[in-house]
DNA sequence: GTCTATATGTGGATAGAC
DNA sequence: GTCTATCCACATATAGAC
């Protein structure tokens, strides 16, 4: 409340710092002296600031998830709203959870590409404390989205939808971490791919750019998703319905 | 060559553990210390029998995706001997790609799901010399799917096909991690996700529950990857066909 | 091949001066 | 709020006896 100017830099600077470091090393593999070293800050800066390294890896998320998924809730009343009581369509609400996500990609002031790595990386790290974070965190979307995919395909069980659901997630972590085994193989026949796939700390090393990734692969995933999740069902489900 | 019975034993053991620690906890969070512990062996044994802690994550891998990859490459030359020079059906291409990897999780012998979920989780760890790893030990069979999928699809813009396998390969990781945001929030309604999603290190808990796990994952996912791959292709693309 | 003991580095965190 | 100095736990790795 009564931070003075100065302050808010400093914890500013290391939120940026650390947002860049923890994308390209992964949570265990940076270090305080990592991060208060390149955000040319002391050492205790971090531990006075967010209290431990663990509270500065959720302040980090915090910052850009409020925005996010926010903007996630206010996207499904709209489109709720001037439904007025039928069920959305399929490719609404993907457009409204994928889609808001994706734009994050085309805005620096949001975290830019560099927050949506991030993301893709640490939804799939083992640590027990970031698991438990992102529950909390994610809860109270994932299940109006839940709610909002029932009403959408309401043929479609339950359990399907959130098995989808489960894979669509990883298709859009991991096409937006961009850390796979592709990346070599690939990397040096298609020059379009070449864009998505340096997860090195130097991340921004065009906005322009940036932008125009973040906009290439919304428009590739959204497709690919939709296709997805329209799929026939499994054998087994088809022949058994609940 | 000249290794005696225990000599045996011990290093397939600190294979078995190093295998379900790694898992569990990532390779930056799994030390020596919780591996020789667990596996009851003596903390230099690590470095006597694979030299450094990164040579043993290197061997972990191997010893499974020699058996995995070898097993893909058979079943293409088997599929495209059997078409004898006419492309393949996409569906047939992914069978062998997803479906050879997913009946690694019900056999116990190959690792079982503790093998399939270690795979999805470093398939996204950042650390340099894991990405050079798996870059070298894809290549191959990387190659040849994208050439039998290149050649399944005719009219899709190659750049696009590799994009989509890109997307596969994510959904599969994660679906297979199960390490994620609905874990929680999904985890309680749908009993039927429960079995997927307990990443412990008693990731074994029942042999015959694990094989069942495999194949319902496997017929889960099959179908949304085939939609996805072959869904409609983004505007930007169908406006200027390369 | 296995063990003990240890070298050597790095990690996160904090006490206390300014 | 910032900085120095330091604590202490734990990391990987190895030397050398058995």
């Amino acid at each position: 409340m009564s931070e003075t100017k100065a302050n808010l830099d400093t914890r500013e600077r290391i939120l940026d710092v650390a947002e860049r470091l923890f994308m390209a090393h992964g949570y265990e593999g940076t270090s305080m002296r990592m991060i208060t070293g390149a955000a040319e800050v002391n050492l205790a800066a971090v531990n006075y600031h967010f209290g431990s390294k663990e509270a500065l890896l959720r302040d980090v998320f915090r910052r850009r998830l409020a925005w996010l998924n926010g903007e996630r809730l206010r996207a499904l009343d709209a489109l709720e709203k001037q439904a007025d009581g039928a069920p959305l369509k399929p490719s609404q609400v993907l457009e409204a959870f994928f889609g808001t996500l994706l734009r994050m990609g085309e805005d620096e002031s949001l975290g830019g590409m560099t927050f949506l790595r991030l993301l893709g990386r640490t939804l799939t790290e083992p640590a027990e404390f970031i698991r438990t974070f992102f529950a909390g965190e994610y809860a109270e979307v994932i299940e109006r989205y839940k709610r909002a995919l029932f009403r959408a395909l309401p043929d479609v069980p339950r359990a399907e939808i959130v098995w989808r659901l489960h894979f669509m997630l990883g298709a859009m972590s991991y096409a937006i971490a961009g850390t796979d085994v592709l990346q070599v193989v690939t990397g040096c026949e298609l020059n379009e791919l070449k864009e998505l796939n340096e997860p090195d700390e130097s991340a921004g090393a065009g906005v322009a750019g940036n932008r125009d990734e973040a906009v290439r692969l919304a428009e590739r995933l959204m497709p690919f998703l939709l296709g997805g999740l329209r799929a026939p069902l499994p054998h087994f489900i088809q022949e058994n319905l609940q």
